[in-house]
DNA sequence: AACGATTAGTTGTATGCGCAACTATTTTCC
DNA sequence: GGAAAATAGTTGCGCATACAACTAATCGTT
């Protein structure tokens, strides 16, 4: 048994994958400082989110996020707070409320915009487009195993 | 001029890295969890780091983790009221603490290896050892990108 | 219709985090 | 040799986070 097998080439994934989404995650805060935009990258996050789809309820953002809800609800405190969202009783279940952004949100995402097409850019600078989108399967495949075995309930894990 | 190019065809690696090294993350603190290890992913890092090797300073270790000095003296903090390190003044330069593994947080480092080790397992399930290997070198071009543009002092760039 | 289970969101608590300002040392350089 | 600059670590502060326990509303089952 002289021959390496694929056991003994053990090389994992979890802390290539862990540090430069740390790092990313530093570099993009610092791109939105750089742009003059006093915003978390959590809070930038809820904006990009609600610029997709607005009037989402706070359970649903904790679901894409990956977040807990008690999280949410404390990121939203803020954010309102902050006029970049209004929360919205649902006339149908008096339990929920649903999220919008106001004038103010929607003009604060689009100052964002350059910053983080830029901080795109430059993530993928060398890279080649079939490399992109062999790392994005790659990375749905690990969403994917993820969601099987987790039992996390924010995970957005189909039940 | 019907057909798609590729700067139409944008699809940023961003959002994908974000998600998965999120959920990863929750991933294996929920595993630690599971193991019956009542320790936070940070310091689970911290021990590995140490493990790897002893004796760093407060500093190298910030650098290593991608995390602000500050918070390094407070999760040590933490770890040495739970007997996990020691801090040692370092005797050539009286601003310098070196950090060592004490015997319980050895142990406590053994305990969680299996935890790492399923985990890592789990994560990988249906990749190939190609897509494995291709993943990790996109994400070093990624990483030795960040470094190129960041000025974030604690990102260990080479200066 | 009513009671138990589920669901949406909030609050208490403790940890983790970055930034700025600080102290105490060392290094640099004149 | 001494003043200025750089470095290692700490502390004050405010935000982000998870978990548990809670309230209020809705759903489901009988």
């Amino acid at each position: 048994m002289a021959i390496h097998n694929q056991q003994e080439y053990e090389e994992s994934i979890m802390p290539w994958l862990g540090k430069t989404g740390k790092m990313m995650f530093l570099f993009m805060a610092d791109k939105l400082k750089q742009h003059g935009l006093n915003m978390s990258m959590e809070q930038a996050i809820i904006l990009k989110i609600l610029h997709h789809e607005d009037g989402q309820t706070q359970n649903d953002m904790a679901h894409v996020t990956n977040r807990h809800k008690a999280t949410l609800t404390r990121l939203l405190d803020t954010m309102e707070k902050n006029h970049l969202v209004v929360r919205i009783p649902d006339p149908n279940d008096k339990r929920v409320k649903r999220i919008y952004l106001t004038k103010h949100g929607r003009q604060y995402f689009e100052a964002m915009t350059p910053a983080f097409k830029e901080a795109s850019q430059e993530l993928q600078m060398g890279l080649t487009q079939t490399e992109i989108s062999t790392l994005i399967s790659i990375l749905k495949k690990v969403q994917s195993n993820i969601k099987v075995q987790s039992s996390m309930e924010y995970c957005e894990n189909e039940k």
